[in-house]
DNA sequence: TTGCATGCAAAGCGTTTGCAGGAGA
DNA sequence: TCTCCTGCAAACGCTTTGCATGCAA
């Protein structure tokens, strides 16, 4: 029997509009105490990345705001994006080499990742036996830790995988 | 009793010497396999690569190569380390934003890294039972693991830590 | 002799910065 | 009003590419 968990279930539409207020509130707090402006932008910034939900890049982000009808530059994409990290309502992953993807961070747990090195698709697990090593890291190396990324990279053995749809791309 | 090991032994000068034969040996053979031509250039970086023994990044190289008095240019170590990669004698680390790393592939044993997020100092530690986990998520999603990164971030506890030198840096 | 490998410089890519204009507070 | 924030474009740092030359096979 597996430790592994996959069971991260998808939100519902009302979960998402739930977690979209609390973490309006929780950016607006953040503002307000670090005496920084409460602009449109940052805000639309803020409901697109918790509207779409998943993993996403800072391109991805800007242009989906663009689609949307919205003027917000990719400068101010970053530098939200920056805000937003300070604040704890997004997590920033460096998957490779200019591979860097972005989520919000009221997720459902904390989480790892499973990365597709066919098509780049991410998955996410959970182990509780990471947060042990995590522990014993520190106490070995009498390190404060802050954090920890664990990437596994892999090709799916399914040959009607849906993740290898892109492979010919 | 922690199960987290750090204690991975610096090289010998012998062992170096050993290690940079066999090195080459398997480079040799790697280039002849996938006809490839046997370039001093090529030779000149796997020593360095061997020679040096820790994190390295791509410029740290090449400006190391050039202080030998060699004249390798930067296209051509980006190169060679690609090759040396598919010839499984050098590994690449991402650990963050424009931060990635090399290190030769003939290490001890495998590990993985603790970052320092004062001044980038990267240690190294095992844990046995990351190899646990890895092959539960093959089992769970149904992957083909290549493999894994694992980076802890955080800062030293001790006032006194070596690593903090560069901190006002 | 042949064409892969090299050095150089220019381009590429994601991200950051500088600056003038615009809008929160 | 007074800054801080924004958009734009140029700069940035790392990496890759194009092209003429050089050298391994």
């Amino acid at each position: 029997m597996p430790k592994v968990d996959n069971s991260i279930s998808p939100p519902t539409a009302q979960r998402t509009a739930h977690r979209i207020d609390e973490a309006k509130q929780r950016f607006q707090h953040f503002l307000k105490e670090n005496n920084l402006r409460q602009t449109p932008e940052r805000f639309a910034v803020l409901d697109e990345v918790y509207a779409a939900g998943g993993h996403f890049d800072a391109d991805e982000l800007h242009l989906r705001l663009k689609i949307k009808g919205g003027r917000v530059s990719r400068a101010t994409v970053y530098n939200t994006l920056d805000l937003l990290q300070d604040a704890d309502l997004v997590i920033r992953h460096q998957f490779g080499q200019n591979q860097a993807k972005y989520e919000p961070a009221f997720s459902f747990r904390q989480h790892d990742h499973l990365i597709c090195t066919d098509c780049h698709e991410v998955f996410e697990f959970c182990d509780p036996r990471i947060q042990g090593i995590q522990e014993m890291v520190g106490e070995v190396f009498r390190f404060h830790i802050q954090s920890h990324s664990l990437h596994v990279y892999g090709s799916c053995e399914r040959t009607d995988c849906p993740n290898r749809r892109e492979r010919s791309a």
